[in-house]
DNA sequence: TCGATAGTTCAATAAACGTTGAACATAAGG
DNA sequence: CCTTATGTTCAACGTTTATTGAACTATCGA
């Protein structure tokens, strides 16, 4: 197992890969719940992703995220964190990111949420 | 033949599906120069589009943009003639499409763009 | 009426995608 | 050390995707 995962720099980010990563309604509802969460602590670990689908099947979804450069991953513990790469999207195509967010927002009916409660805890350690 | 091809309602339009759609490197240079060239005359026939790919795979793809609802076709005579939704989409998901549109100028170099001096006519029947 | 033009439809292909479960790796807690 | 908890990796699968060429439809112009 690599140390740390592999992420693209700011400049590495594509336009296409971005639409396309966000155009699955796992992936979507992921950066959703993360934006969401930003609020609060800006990091939400794999784990609390559960609902939506299996371990191995959001590994699969958070490996996506990574390699298009929408989320970093940071390795701690046993647990990974992973946060959105707001400022490099926003340095690389600005509004878009929010744009899509609002979007979801408008369309949260539809996507695949996770319950909610549970995603305002900041224990961290 | 069916007379008028298929659109969705502006609430049948799905987020998702559009991510996906501009998500493909040519249907993204389609809308970006659908996009472009409304500033004269809104409208583009399919050929206009010949140099990105071949006749059958542009049908596929504008098929895709229209049941995406990003695009509707007009047929006038033998040839089709398409426009951006932009205040369906507009409507929808309000400032998407434009931060998607400003995306793609930034990463113009990147698409595969028709070479620009044959899209300024207007000759309309 | 004949031929050219503009697009669509269909079948075939190869590649990519999403999903699953089993096996594996790593770290934390007793 | 052993067990548990967190995630990753891998192989397998069925599905969807993009692309191609050939056949087809429909319209326009001579």
């Amino acid at each position: 197992m690599s140390r740390t995962p592999h992420h693209p720099t700011r400049e590495q980010i594509e336009l296409p890969m971005v639409l396309d990563c966000l155009s699955d309604p796992i992936r979507l509802a992921i950066v959703y719940q993360l934006a969401q969460q930003e609020r609060v602590s800006s990091e939400l670990r794999c784990s609390d992703f559960s609902a939506l689908s299996g371990k191995s099947n959001l590994a699969y979804h958070f490996a996506k995220l990574r390699d298009c450069g929408l989320m970093r991953t940071r390795v701690a513990g046993t647990n990974r964190f992973m946060r959105l790469r707001r400022e490099d999207l926003e340095a690389r195509f600005p509004g878009l990111l929010d744009a899509v967010l609002g979007s979801a927002a408008k369309d949260a009916d539809r996507l695949p949420l996770v319950s909610g409660c549970e995603l305002v805890e900041v224990d961290r350690k």
